[in-house]
DNA sequence: ACCCTTATTGAGATTGAGTCTCATGAATAT
DNA sequence: ATATTCATGAGACTCAATCTCAATAAGGGT
């Protein structure tokens, strides 16, 4: 997955076909580590030039996360962040309800008490949701950050 | 909050008016413990008899919420579910993939290491979403209750 | 290289939850 | 009772995401 060549592959074994479009987003969302959202990467890439269509971003989108390339993030704004997976271990996010930066963080210790609650349920814990607002007191150009990112 | 008379209080110190609508809307998200959505309230209404309005509904919705009487509930179906906060403590929730169940969960060592994380992050914390998804093995009538709730 | 089959695409229509508009109606204060 | 002003209802509207379907192009076979 770090290289072209892997991709049409992981296309191929799935009998799908590898298309320039597919590519693209797929190279769009890779490069790099924010959370954008599936309009985001669509604007880029009309913007690069290419002649992709907004059904084709999101369809793309869900072929990657059902690959495991791709995450989708739900962080209650009606619509849905990506990330990409290639250097990731599982996290969740902080979020500042002020200026809208996503900070990752793991807890071991939760996500070990989540199997624990989990299992005392009679629960089979496929996957969860976790994440915590607040206000990124601890960068001091929160408001001048909030005012560059819309 | 348990007698009609101070849900009219409540509003009057808000300098609101107390409508028979918000008063029904009211009364039925009391009414019961699941964790239904707008709509469900709308319809139940609608079928008691009540010739109330869907703009209504939700805009009594935002009311209930702002007074801390009902919150919110998103998991990921692209609309809100709600719950009445009236013998409620704070908990999160599992939810089936299969049946549908909404389960409550309490842990305050989750809490604790979510205060945790976000002060060393420097984020004055105001609310999390925690969700945990998977499967209710505990349940015999897993697939029964899917066929029965939609 | 060329065909053929069939997956994929693009443009625009559609969906669905939720919000907004604004004329009409109802709740409260005096 | 009257005046004031907030709340309501019907339907238009928003916006992300999905769907439709005719046209296109990927890739296996020759
Ligand atoms: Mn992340
Ligand atoms: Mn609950
Ligand atoms: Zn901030
Ligand atoms: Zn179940």
């Amino acid at each position: 997955m770090t290289i072209n060549q892997e991709f049409r592959d992981v296309l191929r074994e799935e009998g799908m076909r590898h298309t320039w479009q597919r590519q693209a987003v797929w190279d769009e969302i890779k490069s790099n580590d924010e959370h954008r959202d599936a309009d985001d990467i669509f604007i880029c890439l009309k913007q690069a030039g290419y002649p992709i269509s907004r059904a084709t971003v999101y369809r793309t989108i869900d072929v990657l996360v059902s690959h495991g390339l791709v995450r989708k993030l739900d962080i209650g704004e009606g619509r849905m962040r990506l990330e990409h997976k290639l250097d990731s271990h599982h996290h969740d996010h902080l979020i500042c309800e002020n200026c809208g930066r996503i900070i990752e963080f793991i807890s071991p210790e939760i996500e070990a008490l989540q199997s624990k609650i989990s299992s005392a349920h009679g629960f089979a814990l496929t996957h969860h949701v976790h994440q915590l607002f607040g206000r990124c007191l601890s960068y001091p150009d929160c408001d001048y950050y909030r005012s560059q990112n819309r």
